[in-house]
DNA sequence: GTGGTCTAGACCACA
DNA sequence: GTGGTCTAGACCACC
């Protein structure tokens, strides 16, 4: 379990929100459940407690998390709003893959194989 | 065709070379054919001429480009190295898609839900 | 009443000595009257117990309240102290309006017309 | 000229904004006008770059300003905001000086005489 | 203990 | 030159 694995490429923070709305849609944090606070999930993820803070902040203004003060971040009790991300993560996946297959001009029997790989990869 | 869509939170010059490499793909531009200038092609993106440049010379880099010194750039002549990108390009967004569903915890019957969707998507 | 309407971005102490001080300006606290208890407070407004407790101390502290052991916390039973209190409140309300007004470069008719809401809200 | 003057109860970055947001409403920064950059505005009010930045960002976030990467950050070309912000400024604070004041219980006297003392400084 | 803000200084990609 | 991100370390108010 190394501290954490980012891509050098694209900001941590925002690898740092898509985690956690992953954790979230998968219920390893639960709704209204108190999140590590920033100080301990930077550790957890071996970034500095400010760059935490503004995933943190940023959650927040999505109102993905609230927070309390003194006393924490916690993940958003409406339920609504945890599904209705679930379906965007799965959604924008699906939409991606379109675009970029879609963009590579396949044959149908191409196209069949992905898919049957796809299936494979995730039974 | 307008000016171009770049998202402005990834490098213009990759979104470029990929670009590039996926018309190639599609035989827009054929193994061998002629690329548009630097500057026409800048121009054709909406682009600063140097960017354009930076992607020629990636492209060149790899091998995927070659240039003929007052001549121009242009296409490899390797079409398998064309094939190669295409399989690698329609890998690579199994493996992203896969990755990214498999972290949503979805169920059996969501999952094909998503296939289904793909699969009307790209018919 | 409901649990009360607090800005989440000040110090809830200080919202409490201000709404303390403003029902002591209107009478609904009269002078040298009894206040309720910290924890009866903290229960009215919805607060922690601790944040009222400083909210008294910080009111005493002025002289605004004072306090009986063993009998609870009084406003002060000077009316001059209480008069001075509404007419620094009303003072500094006209003075802010006045700095934020006039740094928006208004004409003299949006200004007629700013005062003519006020008048109207005011009655 | 000192350095700038900040109130040390606020966030500073909040105040720059909305002293950002005051001089495009006076016409200071013109709509679609380059502002200073983020190191010379943070030279000009005092502060720490990463301060500045982070007061722009929120403007940006906001659709007050937008950046060109490489360029520099810009007043919106929207005069309709630029506009609506200035109303937007003047209503708060007619509604925080009618909040203020109505829970002062004064008499009709009392008010007008503050409106006496705000029509005199305005002009 | 908690989050929020600020400074300082560094590195990077982009134009 | 520009903004964007990150680390480091500090201080603060609030609970």
């Amino acid at each position: 379990m190394p501290p954490y694995e980012f891509d050098p490429n694209a900001p941590i923070y925002l690898q740092i929100i898509g985690e956690i709305k992953k954790r979230s849609v998968r219920g390893v944090y639960s709704p209204g459940s108190k999140l590590p606070s920033v100080r301990d999930m930077a550790r957890e993820m071996g970034v500095n407690p400010n760059t935490m803070a503004r995933a943190y902040a940023e959650l927040e203004r999505e109102g993905f998390v609230f927070t309390r003060r003194g006393q924490g971040s916690f993940v958003t009790e409406n339920r609504r709003k945890i599904e209705a991300e679930k379906r965007k993560l799965a959604q924008s996946a699906v939409a991606r893959f379109v675009a970029e297959v879609g963009e590579l001009d396949l044959s149908g029997e191409q196209i069949a194989d992905l898919l049957r790989d796809i299936e494979e990869d995730l039974t």
